[in-house]
DNA sequence: AATTATAATATACATAAGTATAAAAGTCAA
DNA sequence: TTGACTTTTATACTTATGTATATTATAATT
C-alpha cells in the first residue's frame, strides 16, 4: 500500500465517514460536491486511491467504489426474551440489529440477547451486555452456552458427561443446575458479546 | 408498523442481508435478478414496504432505499499500541476498523485497542477484549480509563483527588498507581466493549 | 528550461438505475 | 360472482451515475 497524498487522505476519510454514516458509498458527483470540487478532480483522486490499493471497483455500478478489506456483516436480531420457539423461529420482524464480521458468524444462525443478573460476572459477562449466541451448535465442555431451565433462560457453563448435562454458573453464589434435576434445554452458544459503558 | 406478507418479508430479509453483505442498498433490478422476478414486480413489492413503513426512502437516488432506524456508525481505528502521540495523530491510515453505532461515539473522537493482561478483570474486562476509548474527555472518578503510566499503555479505574490521579486495577494483585509515584498521562475513557469467543 | 506529478476545470456520452403506465393472473373473503 | 388485494409481466422514459477526453495551473525535481 503506497502513500497517499495530504488531499488523497482527506477524500480516503470523507469515503470512509459518509459510508459508516450513510451505509452506502458516496458517488463521485457527491464527493465532487462535499469538497466543492470539479467531477474530473475526484475522477483523478479515485483513480490514484484505486491504483495505490486503498480502493477497489466493483464493475461498473453505481456507488460501486470498495474498501479492499471491507469485512461483509450478518445482522443478528436481538431478541427480547427466549422461548422455546428460538430454536426453529425464523426472525424477519425484529426491529433491533447487531451486525457483527460474517468471519464470526460464519454462516451459523444466530440471535442476540441481553443478559440479565451476575451469574456470570467472574467470566467477564455482566448485567446489560448483549451476547451472540450460534443456533442449533452442539457445544463443547466449557463452552458457555444459553439455556432454557424450566423455561426461563440462562447463560451458563456447559459439561457434559455421558447423558446428563450439567450447567455452572462461575458465581459461586449460583448452583450447578443438572439435567437429572431440570428440564434443560440447550439453545446455543456464545460466540459474541458486546457492552457499552454509559455516560 | 403493519404486517407483512411472507413474500415481503423474503425481500426484506434479501435486502437486509444484502446489505451487511455488500455495504450497500440493492437496485431494483438486482433484487429482481436474485428472485428471478420482473422489475415491476419488485417495485411494487418495495412501494408496499414503503408504505408499511419496513423501509423508507432518501431522495431518488440510487440504491436509495433506507431502513427506518439504521443506526449511522462510526469508524474506529484499532491500534496496535498507544504512545504519546495517540492523543493527537489523526489516525487516517490504520489497516483495522470496528464500527460504532454514532448515538454510542457521539461525536467524540475514538480509538481501539486490544486488552492484555487481567488486571480488570473482575470488572468484566479480559484478556483479548477490543475496548473503544474516548480520546480527550474529562474522566470521572470510577471510570474506566486508558492510560500512559511510564509510557506503558494501562487500563484501569480512575480516581482523582485534588490534584493526585489514582489509578486502581480491579484485581486486588495489582497495586494502586498514583500521579505521586509515576507519570501517569489520561487518553481517554472507555466507552464500549466487544469480545469474541473462538472455536 | 524542461520534466514530472498533482490538482483542478469543463464537456460530452454511455449506461445504470429509478419511475411511470398498462395489463394480466392468482388468492381470498363477502 | 363480484370485488379487493397481491403478485406478476412488459415496455418506455427520465434521471443519476460512471467514464472518457481535452485542457489548464501549480509545485517540486532534474
Amino acid at each position: 500500500m503506497k502513500e497517499l497524498t495530504d488531499k488523497q487522505k482527506k477524500v480516503m476519510e470523507y469515503i470512509r465517514t459518509f459510508h459508516a454514516a450513510n451505509g452506502m458509498m458516496p458517488t463521485v458527483r457527491e464527493i465532487a460536491t462535499n469538497f466543492n470540487l470539479s467531477i474530473g478532480s475526484i475522477q483523478q483522486h479515485l483513480r490514484a486511491l484505486l491504483s495505490k490499493g486503498s480502493l477497489v471497483k466493483r464493475g461498473s455500478l453505481s456507488r460501486g467504489i470498495d474498501f479492499p478489506n471491507r469485512r461483509a456483516f450478518t445482522p443478528v436480531a436481538v431478541l427480547g426474551s427466549v422461548h422455546a420457539g428460538t430454536f426453529l423461529e425464523q426472525i424477519e420482524d425484529a426491529s433491533d440489529y447487531i451486525y457483527i464480521n460474517t468471519d464470526i458468524t460464519r454462516n451459523r444462525k444466530c440471535f442476540a440477547l441481553k443478559v440479565k443478573g451476575d451469574s456470570m460476572e467472574p467470566s467477564g459477562i455482566v448485567d446489560g451486555d448483549t451476547i451472540v449466541v450460534s443456533k442449533g451448535e452442539e457445544p463443547a465442555n466449557g463452552d458457555i452456552v444459553v439455556a432454557l431451565v424450566n423455561d426461563e433462560s440462562a447463560v451458563k457453563m456447559f459439561h457434559k458427561e455421558g447423558n446428563i448435562i450439567y450447567l455452572k454458573s462461575s458465581n459461586p453464589k449460583y448452583p450447578t443446575l443438572s439435567s437429572e434435576n431440570c428440564n434443560i434445554d440447550v439453545m446455543g452458544k456464545l460466540i459474541y458479546l458486546v457492552r457499552e459503558y454509559k455516560g
